[in-house]
DNA sequence: AGAACTAATGCTCAGTCAGAGCATAAATGG
DNA sequence: CCATTTATGCTCTGACTGAGCATTAGTTCT
């Protein structure tokens, strides 16, 4: 089989454009997003591929095509995310410009692939997990060093304060806003675009990504959560049947905060997306819970 | 000056890369989007622009440049939309393959600029709007037909009466939703793409756009209703000072919506988003009305 | 000046929903 | 039987929303 990669010529000067993906899975109330170690980098990076214009009649059935040849994982959910194409994209130290079509996917197991590697999301955007409460590294480092960063400028402040302060309601949907603010302040760097300088030595602000594919993935974690509200897009990430303490660990997981146990089980009872089984898990320890099934018949407006 | 047309070539194949705009301004309470006479085709198109490999550093950029330059506009909010690129995508009749990265753009003013033309948002989409209660368009046309199309299928009826039905309520963000049904039941005819059949004869179901540009502005409608809800974007619409009315109307115009005037009021004072300006509006009758402004230096969220 | 008109503005009330907590039931292993 | 673990039922409160009633403040017409 040729793959035709798609080129973007411009008066001698050449565009790439691949399709790049970002694969969710959640495994023990965790999610994970798929690497691969790309050749030349020792970074992390997300998967992508090209558009064969023979084979691929849109843009998604392309991203799905290669994503199952390349990786094995058969893509359930999946949502076009953003297209990036700034200049100082590309792809190897001299290369071409780089577009990028970037995709969300969603995928029910977190099977090892070949070449490629489940990486947890929450060491990519460790600030973004608050199910613990205010995460260490943000109030210990980020805020001391966006104090930093702000000086007396009143408008870093409040940004700061909008983004990260205790004073606001923390919004879950926001990520891409809080990791620009952290990139403006130089808390996280980007390969190519930081050329304002390095991070403050010895700053562990998460793992980096190569290229900008940490901006890619808080992209798609805004999104995600964002259409969690509304859409039933959690089951994609369960098995068939489950319980609802996993259904919440799984919502948690990607939310980045708790919530209400009561509370879930009474949205849940009201919205009729589940229905009982019968069977009952039996877990080590303690009562068992009953698993339930989500009924893919029912696609109804407001969810959770 | 020279400009670089961004092609996209593969194995000898090529790709047309363009910026598409869904321009929005508000004038006298009716959403209008910016179009022009495309060469060739006689129905109005979008305006789209290349991307310039050389003076466009982004993408978003790109589209500021070219639509500041060929149109006149100054866009205020730029908002990337989607990218379009199936393969029935062709610019002329036998034309390359069209990438199109489509982007929203907000303006203040609705001048008229050399080649354009403002058009309706509602003649394009008229089922969208429903200031004035459910359009007779959707009572009498719209529904039979789906009906029609739906025929004893029971998952069809179950997806009109989610989309167009009167017992559940209507939510103003699924326009694409309510477009792509439309569309699927064979009411909205897109240039090259509906090749199961032309819509039924006589069916006039709003405005036709060149290609598939009215799936364009359908996505932008519903993402611009979307953002309102939790963005201060309506302000990029109107001009420095306004009164309550004209906001509210404004509003209205795009969410297709009538709103509650008293606790629309409400909503305006609990957010600290305007500030009297106390100079007065005086229209042609009535008690004058309030000129406001908006504290751009207030950026919270939840607003209006 | 007074009436008619237009729109701004103030206030209340009921319903819905989210957050938080209290209490109890059911199953398991020791 | 008891401790442990988790499921499950129920209540209370405050915030917000949708809808309506009532009044006020300017303008224009007569």
């Amino acid at each position: 089989m040729r793959v035709h990669r798609a080129k973007i010529r411009t008066m001698g000067r050449r565009l790439t454009l691949s399709l790049d993906a970002v694969i969710v899975a959640v495994t023990a109330d965790q999610p994970r997003i798929l690497t691969t170690r790309a050749r030349g980098s020792e970074l992390p990076a997300l998967p992508f591929g090209p558009l064969d214009t023979d084979l691929d009649p849109t843009l998604e059935l392309g991203l799905r095509r290669w994503v199952t040849t390349q990786t094995g994982h058969d893509l359930g959910y999946v949502e076009q995310l953003y297209t990036f194409g700034d200049r100082d994209r590309r792809l190897g130290a001299s290369g071409t410009r780089l577009l990028s079509i970037a995709y969300l996917g969603l995928v029910k197991e977190a099977q090892p692939s070949p070449g490629a590697a489940w990486l947890d999301c929450y060491e990519v955007l460790p600030w973004e997990d608050r199910r613990a409460g205010v995460a260490d590294l943000v109030a210990n480092v980020l805020r001391p060093a966006l104090a930093r960063w702000a000086g007396r400028s009143a408008a870093r402040r409040h940004r700061i304060d909008a983004n990260f302060g205790d004073r606001r309601p923390w919004d879950p949907i926001r990520v891409l806003e809080r990791y620009e603010l952290l990139y403006e302040a130089q808390l996280v760097p980007e390969y190519q675009r930081d050329h304002a300088g390095r991070p403050d030595a010895g700053l562990q602000s998460g793992t980096e990504l190569a290229y900008d594919h940490r901006r890619i993935v808080a992209t798609a974690l805004g999104r995600l959560r964002g259409k969690l509200k509304y859409r039933p897009v959690v089951f994609e990430l369960l098995p068939e049947t489950f319980t609802l303490l996993r259904l919440q660990g799984t919502v948690e997981a990607l939310t980045g905060r708790r919530l209400h146990k009561q509370n879930f089980r009474r949205l849940i009872a009201l919205g009729e997306l589940l229905e009982a089984t019968g069977t009952l898990d039996h877990p080590p320890r303690g009562r068992p819970a009953e698993l339930f099934r989500f009924r893919r018949e029912i696609v109804r407006a407001r969810v959770y």
